[in-house]
DNA sequence: TTGCATGTTCCGGA
DNA sequence: GTCCGGAACATGCA
């Protein structure tokens, strides 16, 4: 799930329900998802501290307090937060919770591929994050266009690099590329002008509507509307689309639509 | 039982 | 130095 529309989601749940909320106490029902800290650390820290507005960077969300620690919050694959204001159950992958006065905000992940970690200040968040590339809704178009001559990358791998352009993961960046036509082996130096403004215009579209669904949206005009579902047609030319692998990664494409380089 | 899954990181090889 | 593929991490599902 969560690429850059989920936290944006997330961080708004914590803003609804953490801003100006004091934290009672921290649950954590399974330290293998904290990392570089122990659950007493943790509760030390933040017990007794106020959030404060959320902010994100790519995929990360920083819980910032009225003190100077600062949760940072990684989802991984198969991360959530959610807010519960009544006595409902505790998931079983709820790993960490955090009390508040009128409810309770849990921090979700089956996998534990990622965490939680606590900065001491801000100095500290720097050092986490400091890997961070621009978030990709900060870019505009002179910041890909720079991005992509500077790099003899195919495009699918520099898009999902955090440390170029952070908030893109694998669904986002299939369907990017399947809504301007682009094969994902494409390097990304050779792209030209015309197919950069047009990269560009999509991805502030699909990410723009993203933010606002709160996911990748699975409409059936998208190609994220096809993928869990196939063999399927393409929803724009009706061929077959393909699933490969690519990096570790499996890859949708339409190879009518998105012709291969040189091809 | 096997393969696959929207995350990152590390390693070896070209 | 750069880039790529593969494996690993932990867990559930088809």
């Amino acid at each position: 799930m969560p690429e850059l529309p989920d936290v944006e989601a997330f961080r708004d749940v914590l803003a609804r329900y953490g801003t100006g909320r004091r934290i009672e106490r921290v649950h954590v029902q399974d330290d293998d998802v904290l990392h570089d800290t122990t659950p007493q650390a943790l509760g030390r820290a933040l017990k007794g501290q106020a959030f404060t507005e959320p902010a994100r960077l790519g995929k990360w969300l920083l819980a910032h307090t009225d003190g100077s620690p600062t949760l940072l919050l990684h989802f991984g694959m198969t991360g959530e937060l959610h807010w519960c204001s009544g006595t409902a159950a505790r998931h079983q992958h709820d790993r960490v919770v955090f009390q508040l006065p009128d409810g309770e905000i849990r921090y979700r992940d089956m996998r534990k591929l990622q965490g939680l970690r606590i900065a001491r200040d801000d100095t500290e968040v720097q050092q986490i994050i400091s890997d961070e590339g621009p978030d990709a809704l900060r870019f505009d178009h002179d910041d890909l266009a720079s991005l992509l001559s500077g790099s003899r990358k195919q495009l699918k791998s520099l898009l999902t690099d955090q440390s170029a352009i952070a908030g893109l993961g694998n669904l986002l960046v299939d369907e990017i590329l399947w809504q301007t036509r682009l094969h994902p082996a494409y390097r990304a130096k050779d792209i030209d002008a015309d197919s950069t403004r047009r990269l560009y215009g999509q991805m502030r579209r699909i990410l723009s509507e993203s933010v606002t669904a709160g996911c990748v949206p699975p409409e059936p005009a998208w190609l994220t509307g096809s993928r869990d579902a196939l063999p399927a047609p393409c929803p724009r030319c009706g061929g077959w689309l393909s699933r490969e692998r690519r990096g570790g990664r499996s890859t949708v494409l339409c190879p009518h639509c998105q012709p291969e380089p040189g091809g």
